[in-house]
This record gives C-alpha cells, structure tokens and sequence, in this order.
DNA sequence: ATTTTTGCTTGCATTTTGCAAGTACAAATG
DNA sequence: CATTTGTACTTGCAAAATGCAAGCAAAAAT
C-alpha cells in the first residue's frame, strides 16, 4: 500500500484516512455489533467486500492500531481480528452514523434493531456496549 | 460519474457512499465550522483538496442533498453553497469524529479550540451551533 | 488420503485520483 | 473602453486504487 504524498494535516482527513474508506468502518462495525471476528466472515457480511481489499483494509486497520490480529481459540487456521481501545472509543461516532442514517436512508432489518436500542436510551447503549467491548479487550 | 455497481445495502456504506469520501466531509465541516461557502474558499483550504475532485465533489454532495448551490449576494461570478438540514444534521457525528480525532491524533491549532469549546459543553456546543446553521438555511 | 475450510495473494481490466493546463464569464483596473 | 484579475469550473493524462476471478498453502474435517 502506497500513501498518498499530497496529505492534509486537518485531523478529520487524517481520522477518515484512518478508516481508509467505508469497508474499514464497516469491518470495524462487524466486530462492534455482529460478531464477526475472522477473515472469512468478514467477507461473508453482507456488504460484499471483495477479498483484496479486504486483505488490505485488515493490514490497514492492524497499522492504524485499530484492529490486533490474535490467534483464534478454536483452530490454528483462523485469525482472530479484536478491536483496540481506539478503534472501540469510536463506538459514539459509529452510532451517531446510525441515527443519521435512520432518519435519511432506508434502514435493513438487522440495523433497525440495533438503531430502536439506541433511541431508546443512547448514553445508556454506549455506555453499555462499551464496557462489553472493553471487556474483550 | 459512474456509480459502483456493486452496493451495500448496509446504512453506514450507503451513508458513507453520500460523502463519496473525506473531501466531501471536509467540504461540509468548511461550512460548519469555518466560514467558507464558496469554490474557491473549499479550494484555498488548507486540505489541499484538487480542482477537479473538489467539482465533482460538489456536484455528489448537491444531488445527494447534502449541499444547495445558490446565487452570491456579492457577485454573480461567484457562487454560494449552503448546508441543507441534511448536512446540519450530521453535526453530532461530526463533533464524535473531532472528539476521537483529539484523543488519538494531533490537533491542528485551528480546530484545537473548536474541540476545547465542544470539551467544555457538547450538548450545549451541539444545540448552539446547529440553531446557527439552520438560521442560515 | 482426499476434500474442504481458512486466510490470504496474484493478475488484469476498469475506475478514480492527482496534477497541470485551459476556458468562459464576471468584475476590477488603468 | 481595453486589459487584467478572479471565480468556477473542464479537460487530458499518468499513476494509483478497485472489482473480479482465479490460485495457493496450511490446517481441519471427512
């Protein structure tokens, strides 16, 4: 992967150069809401990343210190992907998304469930999600 | 511009494809937070966006909603682009990136005291600044 | 012993980007 | 009134990133 030489130096471009692009969010979120942790149900998601680029936004996230690759308990031949601290105190961000998204955009089915828990109580479900996250840590 | 044919039908992608990508964020964070509205203001950024992107950039962002192009009161060369409550609404996930981004990345003087103001009252910075964008609606 | 699963890599055509230059119209200047 | 400057773009082209399909080595399952 080759960086871009003309950089910014505001820290939203660099924050979003961090995610890469929506797949590094959306692998983030994988891990965060659906219990996706391995290479292959990352590309079994539903959002269709194809298999390079999901190799690259994996190695991407490990440098940015988002993602840490770990040895999975059941198998030698699976990695286990765990979020960081940092990629978890994204948790307000991602949510914030989420409540956009339900007011401007046709929501899918599994989302709407996890947006109706946020409405509910917000400071509460991050609050909430974010000790169960720590906690895997 | 083409769009991809291959699209998630996941929220966050599609809301994140509306972006496009950082340039258009940052185009929209200009008009939140730094007085800019016109082409050439976006383009004298200090992001250093390029011409070309920075035009087809707009153009996404107006068909997406996020942007309105109007007419300048000061000249008719010039052109005015303004937030739609749309893009209004996206300032709390906004603040959430800045509030990450000053945890784990350095700050650019220039939004060091936009996130010292948003530290100090997110609440009350969210509600002041968003009555104050959709006054200018 | 063979097939399947897992986590990738490789090759290649298409798309997007970055950079530099150019253009049309409005406004300011001499 | 002619010319220069400013504004909002467009165009062309090389370089980089993406999407898609195929391949591949090690581990696990059959």
């Amino acid at each position: 992967m080759k960086k871009n030489l003309q950089r910014s130096e505001c820290p939203i471009c660099r924050s979003l150069d961090l995610f890469g692009d929506k797949w590094s969010l959306l692998i983030i979120r994988d891990l965060m809401f659906f219990g996706k942790a391995t290479y292959s149900e990352f590309l079994k998601s539903a959002e269709g990343i194809s298999t390079n680029i999901l190799a690259v936004r994996l190695q991407m996230l490990e440098e940015s210190q988002l993602l840490l690759r770990t040895e999975h308990p059941d198998s030698k031949a699976k990695v286990l992907y765990k979020l960081t601290q940092k990629a978890v105190d994204l948790l307000p961000m991602i949510v914030e998304i989420h409540l956009w998204a339900e007011k401007y955009l046709t929501i899918t089915p599994e989302t709407e469930a996890l947006i109706e828990e946020v409405k509910n109580d917000k400071e509460g479900f991050i609050t909430k999600t974010m000790a169960a996250l720590c906690a895997r840590i």
